[in-house]
DNA sequence: CTGGATCCGCGGCGATACTG
DNA sequence: CAGTATCGCCGCGGATCCAG
């Protein structure tokens, strides 16, 4: 049963199949925080296989801005999910690699490809069905 | 394997375990703008287990103001993840209930809830070492 | 090759007031 | 009860230039 709940420190929380969601500090949203940014989900499907270079995931995908990789790596590393490995050869050479965490998540995010592989059309038909209906 | 291709019509796409991502209408993407706003995911959950009314909704959420929770209702059943019933009483009552897209969609947010609640803490204590070296 | 620094527009989101 | 309308902040993300 989900409900709402105060606790004893003052704090809001809900439950959730048992799990405690809090509205201050949800779990939740801390991870679509992380990995609902516009590229963090390729950006980790572009390190699935192996360990990558800069300029590699750069041309993985190639309508990112620089300072958007730089952007989302550090962020990705900041929460854990990626490793940066610096080799200082000349010119230097950076190497990004996904950490347990980012493993284990990778196999969340596959599902996630899955599901959205699967439904997107019912999505895009819905989208349609309802504008044509506001129109 | 993960590589870019492009297509016949010039359109970029990445090949993810079979699966065709679009940069330019990506299915995942999609369905993170959907997922990934802030009161989305927690509107699922509280619709989990059966219909609810609008002041049910704002109750089981009361920080929400009720101009996100019209728009993310809005935006949800445009979508195809809700329906929206109206029950011409006095005063109305309007009744939103999750489609079997929305269900479907459920398991898969109750498997990220989970993920989440397992791996808060391991990202909390990342960030803070990040934050830690840095400083 | 791997970034950092800066400028700036757009859109998400909140607060408030009003309505059928 | 269940919204609509308007305003304004702020952070994401793009473009461009500079650096070790």
């Amino acid at each position: 049963m989900n409900r709402t709940v105060d606790r004893a420190e003052g704090e809001r929380v809900v439950l959730i199949d048992g799990v405690a969601m809090s509205l201050d500090d949800c779990p939740v949203r801390d991870v679509l925080d992380s990995v609902g940014g516009k590229w963090t989900s390729l950006m980790i499907m572009g390190l699935a296989e192996g360990p990558r270079r800069f300029s590699q995931l750069r041309r993985f995908i190639p309508d990112i801005s620089q300072r958007m990789l730089t952007q989302t790596l550090r962020d990705l590393q900041r929460d854990g999910y990626i490793t940066r490995t610096v080799y200082p050869t000349k010119p230097p050479s950076v190497e990004y690699r996904l950490t347990p965490l980012g493993r284990s998540f990778l196999a969340l995010l596959r599902s996630l490809v899955r599901w959205s592989a699967e439904n997107h059309a019912a999505i895009r038909a819905a989208r349609r069905a309802y504008d044509a209906g506001e129109a």
